[in-house]
DNA sequence: AAGATAATTGTGGTTTAGGTCAACCGATTA
DNA sequence: TAATCGGTTGACCTAAACCACAATTATCTT
């Protein structure tokens, strides 16, 4: 399992949006058509996450993915 | 091969950099210590690249990760 | 045209992301 | 206590990212 310091402040900013549009990680997860497993290990860093998939997270999220990557908001 | 047309842009916008630094693909690729040929693929949108190796990307080109996705500077 | 440099493409091996299912761990609620 | 809900973790498989090397194809430069 990876533990990359990177991946994991990513992870916490995506906990951070769904967190704020009041979305579980399995609502998520279904709106990205993957499972909740895979969304808990991408938000606690466990995954070097691809590009598409970070796509249909940022869509599922309704923010850009460039967001993904910049504190706050 | 994928074809997909967000990762067409996001490889066009790393070019696009890359040219603006006059860095040729094998100078940003040794920069990222991985070979031309994956500058090459990736450039062209043929890999759903992950999120470490755009991060390598970014620091070799002095850009921020999240600017690799947005058009323009 | 010849030569050099830059970029693309093919192939093959290794690693890992993505996907799924099941088991498990709190915390909350009935 | 038992049941539910959100989240985590383990195990497994398949597809694909990553990496490297070589060969080919532009694109220049003289």
């Amino acid at each position: 399992m990876r533990k990359d310091k990177f991946l994991i402040e990513m992870g916490k900013r995506i906990r951070k949006k769904r967190i704020e549009k009041n979305m579980s990680q399995i609502e998520l997860a279904s709106a990205c058509e993957f499972e909740k497993a895979s969304m808990s290990r991408i938000e606690s860093g466990q995954i070097n996450t691809t590009v598409l998939t970070l796509l249909k997270i940022s869509n599922a999220l309704g923010v850009h993915i460039s967001e993904l990557f910049i504190d706050q908001k």
